[in-house]
RNA sequence: GGAGAGAUGGGUGAGUGGCUGAAACCACCGGUUUGCUAAACCGGCGUACGGGUAAUACUGUACCGGGGGUUCGAAUCCCCCUCUCUCCGCCA
């Protein structure tokens, strides 16, 4: 969420750029400034009682000390009032500090200036392109197709056991899963990356610290007898390593990989379009994620744009990157950039990595914060994060795109992996 | 799951219901001394939200795992919760 000084001390900038993400903040903001301003009459009051209160009490102290007994009781006697009208404020200043708390997580992060308004992906900035489109024969067939025939993914082994968007890997199949997260991680590693293996499943303190928690409540499973969630992305084990804690300045950036499964429920959005692993309820996904600095976070952003990039071209897949506009891009991200890989047998692009700055939006959900030693005061850090990269549908586009009619031809990086270079 | 012990600032660790935002030590920062380094000595060293200021200074309040209570006054007493450690049980 965004800071109250920002956002007092932004309120027209803040208003202009939200409109970007065609978000009128315009009443929330006034609200929060006003509700803002009766905390701080609220506080001043307060304090000032309190601090009444605390020198009457002191004096109390005193006079039993010189046994003066009858002086000290009759000074008892005023704390009673003062000690209602103390209860009563403090009340009422945290009912409005809630009220500002509830104000302030309904604001999306400003987008940054290079983010363009627009409606959807359709007005998303398309900033480059790589890798060639193979040209399959008229006997192509999807991945859903494919994994069928050669029974390396199971579907409905998988709905037996669990439900839809479950899907069981077997053989070959499962060893080409295992590959490519070994080759992701080691890849993350030689870039820099510190490799962690976190739990996936995390308390609610955890969601909110991410932002999945209050409002996307939904995309998470949840244990309900022991109040945790399976997490939908390891973006929140990982950043909350760094819920309330203050870096030194020298320790930035830090780059975290972690391998994990990714759980969402995806209520509702189930169709012709996200067959197969196209979508699924359990995927696995390698994310990397960044503790920057907020004076060099956008030279990390486009370190972390290479790196997945890089990745891409290693496994030799066509690809375009998107800046998504103001109307694509999420609550919580200031700048988002799209991976896409051509899947040519559906003949679509296929999201597969999300990158994207969220400049100091978490690390104030979080309290995170670094200091420097000419710092008097510690300040939010920015955190980063992308996908590097989410299995399911690099999958698809490899099965897809490397179909021929002995079978599916494994990409050179990844044959040390595993161990063999065909699936037949 | 059963029994017991505990949770204090970056770390170790003291703390009798008032003089404790919190000793001491370590780490860290600034300085003095000194051929250099080290040592020694002196000083500084939490966070949040207010007031104040051009900015400092200064100042109020809150915070000793979390939440409630008792009290004029709570790190200290009481209740609930969470977590950690030890022993027992169970277990990959």
């Amino acid at each position: 969420m965004l800071t109250l000084k920002f956002i007092q001390e932004n309120t027209d900038l803040i208003i202009k750029r939200l409109k970007v993400k065609n978000f009128d903040a315009t009443e929330i903001i006034n609200k929060v400034i006003e509700q803002n301003n009766r905390r701080k009459e609220t506080q001043a009051k307060v304090d000032l009682l309190k601090a009444e209160m605390n020198t009457i009490s002191k004096e109390i102290g005193k006079l039993f000390q010189e046994k003066k007994i009858e002086e000290a009781n009759a000074a008892k006697e005023k704390t009673t009032s003062l000690k209602e009208e103390i209860k009563s404020l403090d009340a009422a200043f945290a009912s409005i500090d809630d009220e500002v708390n509830k104000l302030l997580v309904q604001l999306p992060n400003i987008p940054h200036e290079l983010v363009v308004p627009g409606r959807d992906e359709t007005d998303n900035v398309e900033i480059r392109r790589g890798g060639e489109i193979p040209q399959l024969p008229e006997t192509k067939k999807p991945h859903w197709e494919i994994i069928k025939d050669l029974d390396i993914i199971d579907f409905e082994l998988g709905t037996k056991l669990t439900g839809a968007g479950f899907p069981v890997y077997k053989g070959k199949g499962a060893k080409l899963q295992r590959a490519l997260i070994s080759f992701f991680l080691d890849e993350g590693e030689k870039a820099g990356y510190n490799e962690v293996l976190p739990p996936i499943m995390v308390n609610e303190d955890s969601g909110f610290g991410t932002g999945q928690l209050p409002d996307k409540e939904g995309m998470m499973y949840h244990a309900q007898a022991d109040n945790l969630y399976m997490v939908p992305t390891a973006e929140v084990p990982v950043t909350n390593i760094y819920r309330d804690v203050i870096v030194d300045e020298e320790q930035l950036p830090i780059k975290n990989i972690a391998y994990t499964p990714c759980f969402r429920r995806e209520a509702g959005s189930w169709g012709a379009h996200v067959r197969g692993l196209n979508r699924l309820h359990q995927f696995d996904k390698v994310e990397i994620v960044q503790i920057a600095n907020p004076k060099t976070s956008y030279q990390q952003l486009d370190e972390m744009v290479a790196h997945v990039e890089n990745l891409i071209k290693k496994l030799d897949l066509p690809y375009r990157i998107v800046r998504l506009c103001g109307g694509d891009i999420s609550f919580t991200s200031a700048m988002t950039y799209d991976f896409e890989v051509y899947s040519a047998a559906q003949e679509r692009w296929l999201e597969v990595s999300s990158v994207s700055n969220f400049e100091s939006f978490q690390a104030n959900r979080l309290k995170c914060r670094y200091k420097a030693k000419d710092m008097k005061k510690p300040e939010l850090v920015h955190t980063l994060n992308g996908s590097a990269l989410a299995l399911p549908r690099i999958v698809a586009a490899i099965i897809e795109n490397n179909q021929t009619e002995t079978g599916i031809k494994i990409p050179r990086v990844l044959i040390p992996y595993t161990g063999f270079d065909i699936i037949e």
